[in-house]
DNA sequence: ATGCATGAGTT
DNA sequence: ACTCATGCATA
């Protein structure tokens, strides 16, 4: 029965901890870089500053969360109750990337928010649609379709993702036992005359827990979340 | 802190 | 071709 993890936490512990998490390893005195590290030194499963930061931020699946949080709890276990740990903090960067990753394409302001409106309008367009989208804006396919797949992914955020539009899709809050068989959006490909929106609707959502900006071109205020 | 990208595993 | 977990590079 779905093995792979222990139990389920809920939403709340995961945020609760997170928060606590955050909260200690500053206090102690460790970047989230360190963090990282140092689950590689210490448990062989070596993580980025980016993943620390996104765990810490809620802005992984609940299911991501769940797997990395035993791992963490591990850390700060140690880190608290061990007084020389800075040395293990301390790793080689091995930097000997063979320069084979696509340079990061910067997409424009404005064509970002043309992208928004597509997928207003479908979240998963078919691989024509995306070249098509694509020609239109001067972009390479690959990289409309990688963004339609990072654009999705940021719907499945455990910390919502609300900014001053009306997505659909969401789901996965806790307990694996998702009882109704999700009813996935677009079906298949036919969108064409039948963009009935009055779908299912996720069951609901916390109550705010931080307000966050996700405009482009807002630089965050940042200070206590 | 976040945007675009990669790769393994699915469907 | 998609989803998912993850990260280099960059704002």
């Amino acid at each position: 029965m779905m093995p792979g993890f222990a139990e389920a936490p809920t939403s709340e512990e995961l945020e609760q901890f997170a928060k606590d998490l955050k909260h200690k390893r500053i206090m102690l005195g460790f970047t989230q870089a360190d963090v990282g590290l140092a689950l590689g030194t210490l448990y062989g499963k070596m993580f980025s500053q980016t993943t620390i930061c996104r765990f810490e931020a809620l802005q992984l699946s609940f299911k991501n969360m769940c797997k990395l949080k035993p791992l963490l709890q591990r850390w700060l276990n140690e880190a608290e109750n061990t007084d020389n740990m800075q040395e293990m903090c301390n790793a080689e960067q091995v930097l000997a990337q063979a320069r084979k990753r696509k340079r990061r394409t910067s997409i424009e302001t404005n064509v970002k928010g043309t992208l928004e409106s597509f997928f207003r309008k479908c979240v998963k367009p078919s691989p024509q649609e995306i070249s098509q989208i694509a020609e239109d804006l001067n972009l390479d396919k690959d990289v409309v379709r990688v963004w339609f797949c990072n654009r999705r992914q940021k719907g499945k955020r455990l910390l919502l993702p609300f900014g001053n539009e009306a997505e659909g899709v969401m789901y996965d809050m806790n307990q694996p036992l998702v009882p109704p068989g999700l009813p996935i959006p677009v079906t298949s490909q036919g969108y064409s005359l039948a963009p009935s929106p009055p779908v299912y609707m996720p069951p609901f959502h916390k109550a705010e827990m931080f307000p966050q900006a996700l405009q482009p071109g807002l630089s965050m205020s940042n200070s206590s979340h």
